[in-house]
Parts: structure tokens; C-alpha cells; sequence
DNA sequence: CATCTTGGGTGAACATGTTCACAGTATGGG
DNA sequence: CCCATACTGTGAACATGTTCACCCAAGATG
């Protein structure tokens, strides 16, 4: 029961809180992140300027806490209706959803990437310690694939992650780019790298 | 001699603007992108703060016109001292130029990266273009290897220079998430992810 | 030469992210 | 129950990127 030994005080912290996540998250999908002003979020969230910088650090740290949410819902729906088999199914499936929800709002997602590429402070931690967590999910789907004798045993598993990860970054990059995110022709381009990556081999002669 | 014929205005201009650029360039160096306030770099330079902004459209902009040339150099002595064979050292040895640069000072590349990557505007377009030019660059690269046998007929030179750009950038943002910039480290990464994507055969069971 | 037009040069004014000293209240100890 | 402490809440003040109306000399026009 210690969970729910939370004070008057800390209590109405965390309300506050999530009222300027709430108001942030409108606001930076109605306005866009730029055109947002912190006095607009804090006389949306009904508290004073200050209040804000009691909470959060700065403007982008707002920003990677209210979509932190939604980016960890996308993932965890990716990695529920995971495919069983296939590792390229496995990876194109999970940057299909991930691409989906840049594409809903490019002008917004540049923002956000822009934002928290180099993010300092607790924030940057975090987001750094969750690219680090989602590389070792790679990395085991990977070693699962090599088991299952679909990719060669001596497949460095972790730099197989870093290659899918590189390809994914550069293929969302490239499409945030593009006036409007076309999420199937950024696949595709994916889906060509990965093949090439861990099957495709240029001078041995296709055996079948 | 066409080109000298510029009126005393047009030179006047063009003064003005290379003076901005090398204050801002020493000023970024020695405080930072983002320590660099408008005004110290009026004062440097000697105009009125409102000068810079007949120049230039905002501050990214001349983030990105002051390096521009930096960049430009690094990528021509790259490809002067270009090893005429073998595409996994040369492209290593563009890998190398490149990322010894940007090491140099982590902090003002990881601002120069930040910056430039959604820059708008004119300065964008012109960067976008310079990747183009890039990538095809490379593409011709990956064209004389296949030429020459190193690499099989059938490979895609486009998308092997996208694979390679994607390991590259990969590197170059990896490396610059790290207190300091660790350019043999990096150079490594990207070397076994070459080295994988276009040579090492993978699939030891060909499950036809 | 006189006048007009153009466009670089300028700093005050503005917009906005951030800091800070202060206020009020919940918490904890006596 | 009362006081001391600490912490959230607050808006004025500050720092800085950007805009804008204005100035003025170089070039154009006659």
C-alpha cells in the first residue's frame, strides 16, 4: 500500500503535471511545437508562467515527456502484433508503425526529432537509456532469427541492430524530408537494405 | 572580365557578409553555437545588430554558411587523397575525414547537425542538394567497384550508398552522443557494418 | 548637375524562453 | 496546537532571436 501513501502535496504535484502534459499535447498538435509559447501552454493549463519551470526544464523536455506516451504505445502495439516468423516481416513491421506515427504529422515530427536528437539533462537520459533498451529488443529478435537458422550463426546480433536502427533512422529522415512523409516508399527502401543486409550476398551464386 | 564588374555596392556587400561570416565562425568556435548572442557577433564584426539579417534569414542559417566551407574542404581533401582501390577503405577513408572533423569539438557539431538538419529556406535547399551530390558521388563509387569485380553485377549502387550513408550517419550521431568523439571507435562500427552489408555471406543454410 | 529610386545599414521595439526573488501553504517537529 | 521548514506556485524581470520603420548614400534618370 506504500503506492498510495502520496501526500496533499505530491498528490497535486502530479495533477499539475499532467494538466501541462495535456495542454502541451494539444497545443503542439493543434499549433505546431515552435508556435506554441510557454505563456499559451501555462494560460491553457490554467497555472503561471513559473509553474512550468517547476516541473520541466525546458521547452524541449516538454515536448519528449508528452509524446514519450504515445511513442511507448506505438512500440508496444508494434511489438504485440509482432509477426511470429520472418525476421524482415519482424522489422518492416515494426517500422511501419513507427513511420505511421511520424507521417501523421511531419512538421510536427521534425520538430520533435530536432529537438531530442542531442537532448540534455534527465530527458536526454532517459530517451538515451530507451534507444539503448529498443536496440537489445533488436538485438534479441535478431539472436531469435539466428537460432531459428534463418540468419547465419555467426551473425554479430548486435550490429545487426545497429544496422536495422541505421536503416530505420535514415529511412524516417529522409522521408521527414519530403514535404509529406510517403510511408510506403520509405518502407520499401527499408525493406531493400535489410534484404541486402542479411541476405542478399553479391558474389556467391544463388544456389536455388 | 565580366566578373569584376561589380559596383561598388555589390562589393561593399559582399564584404560586409564575408566579415559577418568569419566573426561568426571564430565567435562559434571559441564560445559555441548557442553562447553566441546576435549582438556580440554585431559587435565583433562591427555592423548594427538589424546588418546581420540583411545577410543572412536567421541564426541556423549562418551556422550553416560558416561551415560550409569548412565542410567543403574536408570532403575535397577527402577525396583528393581518395585510395584508388578497395571501396571498403575508401569509403573508411571518407568515414575517417569526416568524422575527424566533426571531433574536433562534439559540442559545436552535435548544435551544426542540430541546426542543419530541417534547415529551411535557401540554405536548406542547397544542403539538401549538397547530400545529393554526395550520395551520387558515392554511388559512382560503388559503380567502379562493381565494375571492377569487387562487388557483384547485381548490386544496387543507389541504395549502397544510401546502406553506406546510413551506417556513416549512424556513426557520426552514435559517436556524438558520447562525451567526446571516439573516431577510431567509430570507424570500426561502420568498417564491420561495410564489411557485412557488401562482402561477408551470411546465410550458411540458403533455406531455398 | 538635380532629382528620384533602390537597397544596404541601423537600432528601437517586439516575441518568447528562462531565471529569480517572493508568497502562501502543506508538512513535520516540539 | 503552534512554529519552522521546505516546496509549489507566481509573475516581473532578463536575455536573446527577429522584425520593422527609418536613414542615407550609391546608382539611375532627366
Amino acid at each position: 500500500m506504500a503506492i498510495k501513501k502520496k501526500s496533499h502535496r505530491l498528490l497535486q504535484k502530479e495533477a499539475t503535471r499532467k494538466i501541462l502534459l495535456q495542454s502541451a499535447y494539444s497545443l503542439f498538435v493543434e499549433k505546431g511545437y515552435e508556435k506554441t509559447t510557454m505563456r499559451a501552454l501555462a494560460e491553457n493549463a490554467g497555472v503561471g508562467l513559473g509553474t512550468i519551470f517547476k516541473h520541466f526544464s525546458d521547452k524541449p523536455s516538454i515536448l519528449a515527456a508528452a509524446f514519450e506516451e504515445d511513442l511507448n504505445a506505438v512500440l508496444q502495439n508494434a511489438f504485440r502484433t509482432l509477426p511470429s516468423l520472418g525476421i524482415t516481416s519482424q522489422l518492416i513491421h515494426i517500422s511501419n508503425h513507427l513511420y505511421s506515427f511520424y507521417a501523421k504529422n511531419p512538421i510536427f515530427s521534425r520538430a520533435l526529432i530536432k529537438e531530442v536528437l542531442f537532448l540534455e539533462g534527465d530527458h536526454g537520459k532517459v530517451l538515451h537509456q530507451q534507444l539503448q533498451i529498443f536496440l537489445e529488443t533488436i538485438t534479441n529478435l535478431i539472436g531469435n532469427a539466428v537460432q531459428n537458422g534463418e540468419l547465419s550463426p555467426d551473425t554479430q546480433t548486435s550490429d545487426g541492430a545497429t544496422a536495422y536502427w541505421s536503416f530505420y533512422f535514415t529511412g524516417l529522415l529522409l522521408g521527414l524530408m519530403e514535404p509529406s512523409f510517403n510511408v510506403s516508399t520509405q518502407l520499401a527502401l527499408v525493406e531493400r537494405l535489410i534484404d541486402k543486409h542479411f541476405f542478399e550476398k553479391g558474389d556467391s551464386f544463388r544456389g536455388c
